[in-house]
DNA sequence: TAAAACAAAACGAACGTTCATTCTGTTTGG
DNA sequence: CCAAACAGAATGAACGTTCGTTTTGTTTTA
């Protein structure tokens, strides 16, 4: 049994929490939630059974702290684009660089928070759609059309367009059936999708 | 126990095999693979476990009937456009119609469809990005770029340009985020997405 | 300061339940 | 009469969770 690794995105925990978070996420995004023990994740992150109820309650709070954890840093990111950017286009262009280039560098992060269906192991959180990140990376789109930036139209529709496409590509390459990194597509995509957007 | 639904998707497959498949399609999407026992499937269908054992092999098989029966089935409705219209712009406006059509009359074959992350309960099968009819409905907008009708560009960008908003509305409604019928903004996103597009 | 008392954290064997699958017996159709 | 289809009780492995015990750390007392 070799050391567990340690992910950078739970740096700020206690050791073994991060342990424990870090190789539930390898093992939920590998393997699924449901095909995941907790025993498991108990002896691949070297801790014991005692120690991961002790601290996460059962098995959900494990995916729940997951879930809460990357969410959280998912809004900072988002803190960061909208304090460093003021229009619509520059908001969202960011968001989707920011999220391609999580997708290559977090692929289980990203996987995680965009591709697993919660509803089936967490059934009492919110959709990620509905979650507070992703309802703000649309209204940056609310606010382009608000502002005359992005054409007059349904504002939920023009987020659709602005990301459907990139949240599309991120789904492929996840699966890899993009083989290119996303970053080396972003360009490409980006002027083909605000020229329909444009006033 | 109230008798057993029967989907018209399962219309030609006998009784009892249409009352399972119906059955475990509606607690497949409702509940989660997972969270489904082959026992409440029976009951529900008003089948013995016998009788599932003996037509699906065991409870991946029910899953992997399903999969291929409602792959099969869009490949008919692909059949259908392609034969229907020439153009890229037809044919996959056609494409996304249909898919908003059926997102409506049936969302739990859209949400099985669509949704379901297959790799975790069918981990042979494709990913549902490669299979058939998403290839095929790819190819459309290739053929678009060769003929010219789409801007030069990045073929599998154009695809995600095309489908990916489309797709995107139909998860967010399928998640309840979106609350109008999906027909009614077809065409608010079909402008705007081929705006981008168009040479 | 040393030892005793207490509290909190950690441990992991054992338990009870769930559930996919098997098996044995019965019915049906040719 | 045979084989295929079907029924449902029985099985046993897997797994989430509990809980009595041990370890570690902190506070109190003499």
């Amino acid at each position: 049994m070799t050391a567990p690794v340690q992910s950078v995105f739970f740096n700020e925990l206690p050791l073994r929490n991060a342990q424990t978070l870090t190789t539930a996420l390898h093992l939920f995004t590998a393997k699924g939630f449901f095909k995941t023990s907790v025993h498991d994740i108990a002896e691949h992150a070297q801790v014991s059974i005692g120690f991961i109820y002790h601290h996460f309650k059962d098995k959900e709070g494990i995916a729940r702290a997951l879930y809460n954890h990357l969410l959280e840093h998912m809004n900072v990111l988002i803190d960061h684009i909208e304090a460093s950017f003021q229009t619509a286009k520059e908001r969202s262009y960011a968001i989707i660089r920011t999220l391609f280039d999580l997708t290559e560098k977090e692929p289980e992060v990203m996987q995680f928070i965009i591709h697993a269906r919660h509803k089936e192991f967490l059934p009492n959180e919110k959709s990620i759609c509905s979650a507070s990140a992703f309802v703000r990376m649309r209204s940056f789109v609310f606010q382009g059309i608000e502002s005359k930036e992005i054409r007059e139209m349904d504002p939920l529709v023009a987020a659709m367009i602005v990301y459907g496409g990139a949240i599309r590509m991120i789904c492929l390459r996840l699966d890899n059936v993009i083989e290119v990194p996303l970053p080396d597509m972003l360009d490409d995509l980006w002027v083909n999708t605000w020229g329909g957007l444009d006033p």
